[in-house]
DNA sequence: CATGGTCAGATTGGATACCAATCTTGTGAA
DNA sequence: TTCACAAGATTGGTATCCAATCTGACCATG
């Protein structure tokens, strides 16, 4: 459904995010179009819009690359994903009811069982996910989107830097900082916050030997597969 | 140079910030192709860019029209830009130097004068950019990109509303707002954020009567004349 | 008279083929 | 060894064509 070039620069976030692609790698026009088995200007309006999102970077008449994120711009993004959930810790302290609390807390509690269950797969995520939850309450869908944005390029930063993160602590932080927002000790939270994304980035070791490297099909054929399934069932039509 | 598309994305942008093309305006891939005098496929990618960053909504198979942003939209504009400029005003009364403080009273000195002069257009102008500097001051270019994203749509706002804001008054507290800071008295500062933002959006008068409707090729005209001197030149030889 | 369906035209989304500009690379001469 | 230059590859862009879809007008029917 929908566009093709969409369709096509989602395929290319995922395998992004997963880091099946890594910063630095070539995008090169017309092999993603032999891959995707499309015309060149579909994969260059997929580039663009990837481009626009900071994930890729095209370098005139060179090519489109996996953004590689500089250092100066790791702590960059780190700072405003600080800046943003301090400011919605403000509002959340003022405004959140109930039912919003019970739901951070039952996050902690989903990513508390996996941290137990030594399911490091599943505890990054959740705990990727309670960032999210958080800014979601504040019921600002445009403030969701740029935070979602920002959230994406730290996914460039995993994998560039080896990440070993104690995720008992950064576990316990969440808790802590839930607690201090219910109880109105807005100052404190804010504080915990900013601590939080500190020990996030303390988290990466620089150490770029360590990288798997993977061709470009290999990379994308996951999700490749995962949507064609329509697709492949038209063409056998033919 | 550089980019065809990125350039035409650039223009019609212009367009769009000056209020030349109104929110609804349908921007059609062929009318456009011809007043550029360039391809569609050239066209569609820069609609592709100006649909990221909001400023265009493209419909499948409708085509692209300039965002008409809904009321909830603008209220999510203005609450995201208070977030934002409440972060950077906590950062700014902890790091920032002299003169950075006295970059702010010289920027808010200008404006003054153009509020003087009753140079509504200097002063309006004026106005933004101290929103800008402040941001910048800040030293964190993700942030800055991001905030200056959303300061375009509330341009859009500005064309959808007819807008009677209190220029001295605004100015006042930029001047509040400045002095407060410095004075490390930041919690206040931070309401008064608010309030100024709360401000500028009762000066959005809610009445859609009263708006100019122009052509496409009128519209996008002057910023076309400004950009093809080269271009003109050469067709000139032909 | 109003209402609903159908059909032609216009527009978008995409494919293909082609060309110009530029970048990369490899080879040959000094 | 090193520099310059030519060949090939890649990107940016154009022109033309086609399918899918939306729009709107027209006509038939209750």
């Amino acid at each position: 459904m929908s566009n093709l070039s969409e369709r096509i620069s989602e395929t290319l976030k995922q395998a992004i995010l997963a880091q099946r692609l890594y910063p630095g790698t070539k995008l090169g026009e017309r092999e993603l179009a032999e891959i995707f088995d499309v015309s060149r200007i579909v994969i260059r309006q997929a580039l663009i819009r990837l481009a626009n999102e900071g994930l890729v970077t095209i370098e005139r008449n060179r090519g489109a690359f996996v953004t590689r994120p500089s250092l100066q711009e790791a702590l960059e993004i780190y700072d405003t994903l600080t800046l943003l959930e301090q400011g919605v810790a403000m509002q959340l302290a003022e405004r959140l009811d109930a039912s919003g609390w019970q739901k951070l807390r039952d996050h902690i509690a989903l990513q508390a069982e996996a941290v137990e269950r030594n399911d490091h797969k599943a505890a990054d995520e959740l705990g990727q996910g309670f960032h999210t939850l958080f800014i979601s309450l504040a019921g600002n869908r445009l403030l969701q989107d740029m935070h979602a944005q920002i959230v994406q390029r730290t996914f460039l930063l995993r994998s560039l830097y080896t990440s070993r993160f104690d995720y008992c602590n950064l576990l316990n932080e969440h808790t802590k900082i839930v607690n201090l927002l219910e109880r109105g000790r807005v100052k404190q939270a804010m504080e915990l916050i900013d601590a939080h994304h500190r020990h996030v980035v303390r988290g990466y070791v620089l150490d770029t030997s360590s990288y798997t490297q993977m061709s470009l099909k290999e990379a994308i054929k996951p999700d490749l597969e995962q949507e064609d399934t329509a697709p492949a069932a038209a063409a056998a039509e033919t």
